[in-house]
DNA sequence: TTAAAAACCGATTGACGGTCGGTTTTTAAG
DNA sequence: CTTAAAAACCGACCGTCAATCGGTTTTTAA
């Protein structure tokens, strides 16, 4: 999936503010940027079609909300990079991991100690590919 | 880093090839795609100037190498993403985890059990931020 | 010295995001 | 029901960048 710049602000804010109109995402980014309101509406527009916002009208406007957790779609892109270039998933993300880890604190340590469990039972009983 | 589909191949092809001219990637990519081989060489270059690749005149022409490992590169991607998005690195990556868990192997999982352990000591020892 | 090979330059095309003027549609007030 | 304002929508233009390749310059080796 690729976005532009503003488009990754706006999804970003969304993924904040959880539910806005293109109004008052215009509102804060006047401010920083200016720009017009429609601009900020194209780009609502161009994410609501791209399937990364919801939208549903309530009375005169239509009202946005990202369509998709944060760390769910930055998880969904890191696989999308590991694919696109036939690498070993594996040791992509160790690469990465190696690199990251000093920003994992204790309790995310644990829940990945905990996948790794759950996935090592899942390697033992399934003898497939 | 934004790499176009054909720079994207030609790195991968270096990935496995270790070395080659333009020629010889030529050769590989015109049998599957076509083009000619101008193209094949400013392609090397745009790599060659964003870093990506290494080559030196080893006699007439150029050899080209890959200037970072993949799984290095795909990491520093990955962080990229993260960053990018202001995302939490931890939560992200365990997000991708979650969903690529399957396609680790037992080596892969205890070198993620050996990361932790390392990172835990460090959390510990250093009561910093 | 010179012809071939390779590198290099520059122009063109095609996508795509950002931008916004202007038109159509919707809404709600009177 | 009429109508003015608000919002959505359409279409055009610009800038950037990868892909492409013709043509020119530089390098190499015969």
């Amino acid at each position: 999936m690729q976005l532009g710049e503003l488009e990754k602000q706006v999804l970003q804010y969304l993924w904040e503010t959880e539910v806005a109109d293109a109004k008052q995402v215009y509102a804060y980014f006047e401010k920083r940027r200016g720009g017009s309101l429609n601009t900020i509406q194209s780009t609502l527009d161009r994410l609501f079609k791209k399937g990364l916002l919801k939208r549903d009208k309530q009375g005169h406007a239509f009202q946005y909300q990202a369509a998709i957790e944060r760390d769910t779609f930055i998880g969904q892109l890191i696989k999308g990079l590991t694919s696109e270039f036939n690498a070993d998933k594996g040791n992509s993300l160790l690469a990465a991991f190696t690199s990251v880890s000093p920003e994992f604190n204790e309790d995310q340590l644990e829940r990945l100690e905990q996948i790794i469990e759950d996935q090592r039972d899942k390697n033992k009983s399934d003898g497939s590919v």
